[in-house]
RNA sequence: CAGAUUCUCUCUUGGCA
């Protein structure tokens, strides 16, 4: 069954979903019965590809083949799959469903929700949330924090996020480097570049290791507040860490150059990518 | 009892207001 779930998941992360369904069915006759795992594989492959009736049939037939129950995991990915469409009704109801079926709601489900109310812009719904988790006591994570951090700074409430930030660092929450890139990426869209520099400095003074990422992110925040000079800085840092650039980083500095005319330094830049085989598409 | 599956971040900005 293990080999199996992996086989499935493989081909899912590969796009064949056919292969994958055609898997599960080989699965059956082969007279290997499908566990929750398998079926949460599938479901949230499918959902991930935005198949989302597909998805719900999936579910269906879990019940029907009443072998297996939907388990935390399985509302988990439902929700995700919804929250991410932004279909918040269809959501709500599932989370109604994980309730409804004597399951506990855990912290992944919890993010889930409050990260798709935040990128629906829905705050004082993220809000109900993150009060629901302090009354029953949840721990907010890494992740509980940087959904939250995100939803503010792409609203632009700089202030929330801020503060979000201190009540992180207060609770000794880790940062880690997705958390650099929420708050160089907010501080960037608001061409706040003493802020940049400010996160930058905090980033150094971390024992967190800036992957592609996070330079990625200090590079286009400078793009829009700050100068070549300070975007240059960074990818210095990032090539003398070690770290491959990628494309990302390409079309950063690509836009940068090009938005002040400077298309020969582009042009060298191109040329530095190609020598040095990194993928600029 | 443990082990496989779920959550957050970075370029590309068009259309309407």
């Amino acid at each position: 069954v293990f080999t199996y779930s992996l086989m499935i998941k493989a081909c899912c992360e590969t796009g064949s979903h056919d292969r994958a369904i055609e898997l599960f069915k080989e699965m059956h006759r082969s007279g290997v019965s499908p566990n929750v795992v398998t079926y949460n594989t599938l479901m949230d492959a499918f959902g991930k590809a935005g198949k989302l009736e597909e998805m719900e049939e999936i579910y269906s037939m879990m019940l029907e083949h009443g072998a297996c129950k939907p388990d935390v995991w399985t509302q988990n990915s439902i929700i995700r799959s919804f929250g991410r469409a932004g279909r918040i009704d269809k959501m709500e109801q599932w989370f109604q469903n994980l309730t409804n079926l004597g399951l506990q709601p855990d912290v992944v489900t919890l993010n889930c929700l409050m990260d798709a109310y935040g990128k629906e812009g829905m705050f004082k719904k993220m809000v109900s949330v993150v009060n629901y988790m302090h009354k029953y006591h949840y721990k907010m994570n890494t992740i509980t924090y940087n959904t939250l951090l995100d939803a503010y700074g792409r609203a632009g409430e700089i202030e929330q996020m801020e503060q979000t930030f201190h009540i992180m660092k207060c609770k000794s929450v880790k940062p880690d480097s997705v958390t650099f890139c929420t708050l160089l990426n907010a501080y960037g869209k608001k061409a706040l570049r003493n802020k940049v520099k400010k996160v930058w400095l905090q980033l150094e003074n971390s024992d967190v290791l800036p992957d592609a990422a996070v330079y990625n992110a200090a590079m286009d925040a400078y793009r829009r507040a700050g100068t070549i000079t300070d975007i240059e800085s960074i990818y210095q840092a990032m090539i003398m860490n070690r770290c491959r650039p990628d494309f990302f980083t390409y079309n950063i500095m690509n836009l940068a150059y090009r938005s002040q005319g400077l298309d020969d330094t582009a042009e060298k830049l191109l040329l530095q990518f190609q020598e040095n085989g990194w993928s600029i598409s």
